[in-house]
DNA sequence: ACGGATGTTCGCGC
DNA sequence: CGCGCGAACATCCG
């Protein structure tokens, strides 16, 4: 699921859900998700403490309870958070869950394991390195065109790679990637530092619109689990995904080429090397 | 059946 | 230090 957009409407989902609502129990059968920390403490310490704030900085999640208790977590791949009925069956590959008075149970389920929570001291979720070290939020901090400018011209390369980069922007990955370059009409590997002023400027406009475009896309937050959703769902992107397909704009066959292990869409008249 | 997938991290080598 | 590359993680879908 997750880049920035799907990462902050789970934000906005989970702040609705769990805002200042007493956590009962915590349950949380140990797994990879829990990487780095302790697996126990997420049952031990939640049971009892209510939400008191949640942020998003790039594709993490911060989420401050009472008595300065804070989770990191991080969607990896496939993660997801929902909320479900009390009584309702659970789906599969739930790693963790959060038990409601009588609100349901909110849970977190991730097939692949990629994504991640980690306990930590609320005070001190800010000042963690994986945090510390992501570059501007899009939303949060806003794009800044002459500082972007001046990020992209200190490396050699793929624009598309270096957009990726956390450490220069939080948020964006392969489809905000592909997506926003296509809209700024900038070939995915030019090398970062080529790009001059006004296509850093359309870059930024790009990034912008594929966030608000795939933002858009969310809809409401479910209450109960959706679960046979997307299967058989058209993919919704602009040029994501659809290497071999004619060019929204000018229907030219869409190409697709590698860079840092990824694969990358673009149109080869629109977007010239 | 095979290949690829919205992410991150680590090791290796130049 | 910068950077590319492959691997690893575990599962699903077309």
């Amino acid at each position: 699921m997750p880049e920035l957009p799907e990462v902050e409407f789970a934000a906005r989902c989970l702040r609705r859900w769990l805002k200042g609502k007493r956590i009962e129990a915590a349950e949380a059968p140990p797994t990879r998700i829990f990487r780095g920390s302790d697996a126990g403490a997420f049952e031990r310490e939640l049971p009892g403490r209510k939400l008191e704030w949640l942020e998003r900085r790039g594709k993490y999640l911060l989420l401050g309870f009472s008595g300065n208790l804070g989770l990191l977590a991080h969607l990896g791949m496939t993660g997801k958070w929902m909320r479900i009925g009390r009584t309702q069956e659970r789906p599969s590959h739930v790693r963790a869950s959060l038990l409601l008075a009588r609100d349901g149970v909110v849970l977190y389920r991730d097939p692949r394991l990629f994504g991640r929570i980690a306990v930590h001291r609320a005070d001190e979720l800010f000042t963690l390195p994986e945090v510390r070290s992501l570059g501007p939020d899009p939303l949060v901090d806003g794009i800044d065109p002459a500082a972007l400018h001046e990020r992209l011209r200190r490396t050699r390369r793929a624009v598309k790679v270096a957009i990726m980069d956390q450490a220069v922007i939080a948020g964006i990955g392969n489809i905000q990637a592909t997506d926003a370059l296509f809209h700024a009409r900038i070939h995915p590997a030019r090398p970062a530092d080529t790009l001059d002023r006004r296509e850093v400027e359309a870059l930024a406009d790009g990034i912008r619109r594929s966030i608000e475009y795939t933002l858009g896309l969310q809809g409401e937050c479910e209450d109960e689990i959706e679960y046979v959703e997307e299967s058989g769902a058209a993919n919704p992107f602009v040029i994501y995904g659809r290497a071999g397909h004619p060019c929204p704009r000018c229907t030219t066959r869409l190409e697709k080429i590698d860079l840092g292990g990824r694969t990358s869409v673009f149109c080869p008249h629109c977007q010239p090397a």
